[in-house]
DNA sequence: CTTGCGTGTGAACGTTCGTTCACTTATAAT
DNA sequence: ATTATAAGTGAACGAACGTTCACACGCAAG
């Protein structure tokens, strides 16, 4: 029953970015009274689902708008998953960028990554940045082309290099510029 | 200065989980009167960054929450990344999740997947489930154990195959139950 | 049957919201 | 210097918000 008022938050504040207010939780609990309502939330303000802000405005808490984390897959976990032991929680957002400002996705064209484990057809998650270390994996551009390549660097010399053997590592000619490096690498099924 | 707000907004978003209000925006913006705010508001759902509900209030639109997406790494893109000229963009959460509350993330322990470049600690995201297709990978338990393979379906007959030539294919026992298929890894770094 | 409690209703209340008005200050053009 | 335009201030407003009354209903325990 209180994980009906949770989906139904959940899907609402994905749908409308924001939580409902206590006339449209009427509605979508069913109610005709706000009264009710306010003893809904405040179970699940007890309940830790949602929670209150400095102004009393209702924002989502752990469980809602996350993602559960579990353990690792050979360490085993609860069959029944129902039974969160470990409720950690994630969002996404939080879990993957740092600076959304300066963070773009991307999606990769060709295998030159493939042993580093990153297909074709990946996307990836690059910060846009000109200091990259030795080893980061980059979004640069040299001689005017774009590449997603390992960055390498040994005293001045600095280089390209993939992470296949079919390919060869690129020495600039006139100019490599560094733009982003890559913060995470996102495959769907 | 337009993008100040924008970032402003951005990160209040992020850290409240909701739009602040006029009031609040005042201070944020450093303005002694609402109206300044309000100018300023209407500026920005002209340029779309947000938006305003059914009920007036403001949400978050393109640009605001959500990461850029630009082509693909060797087709090129635009040097001067500040112009967007592909203008996509994309919710994280809503990219990867689609059933969120069947939904969890899992750390990877070990090798087994990795030719099909699932790595050593990166993350996954598993969708509750039992009905698997051949080919699918999953979280299945068989004989009491939980792990990640492919699963594979011949007429009746059903097993489990990593993606390691160091590891043998699983034939259940007893038993093979599907607890979540995979539908998407997250490597970050 | 009666009592008590949990749950829902409906109305009233003060607060805060976003909006709007008249006015002032700053910037730039003539 | 004068004017026009843009941008900020401060106060006032009605509307909607969340809260809190008193009251009605249903169900289980005594």
């Amino acid at each position: 029953m209180q994980n009906d008022y949770k989906d139904k938050l959940n899907s609402f504040y994905s749908k409308n970015k924001r939580m409902p207010t206590y006339t449209e939780m009427m509605k979508l609990f069913s109610f005709k009274s706000k009264n009710a309502v306010a003893r809904v939330v405040d179970k699940m303000i007890e309940a830790g689902l949602v929670a209150k802000d400095h102004l009393g405005r209702l924002i989502p808490d752990k469980f809602l708008n996350e993602v559960v984390m579990l353990g690792s897959v050979k360490a085993g976990f609860p069959s029944d998953v129902e039974e969160q032991t470990f409720n950690d929680t994630v969002n996404l957002d939080d879990f993957l960028i740092e600076k959304k400002d300066s963070t773009y996705m991307l999606e990769v064209d060709g295998d030159s990554m493939i042993d580093a484990h990153i297909k074709n057809g990946d996307m990836v998650l690059a910060e846009r940045t000109n200091k990259a270390k030795d080893g980061d994996i980059v979004i640069a551009e040299v001689d005017g082309e774009f590449t997603m390549k390992y960055f390498k660097q040994k005293g001045d010399k600095v280089w390209l290099e993939p992470a296949n053997k079919n390919f060869k590592p690129i020495y600039p000619k006139y100019d490599l510029k560094v733009t982003a490096i890559v913060k995470a690498v996102i495959r769907k099924y």
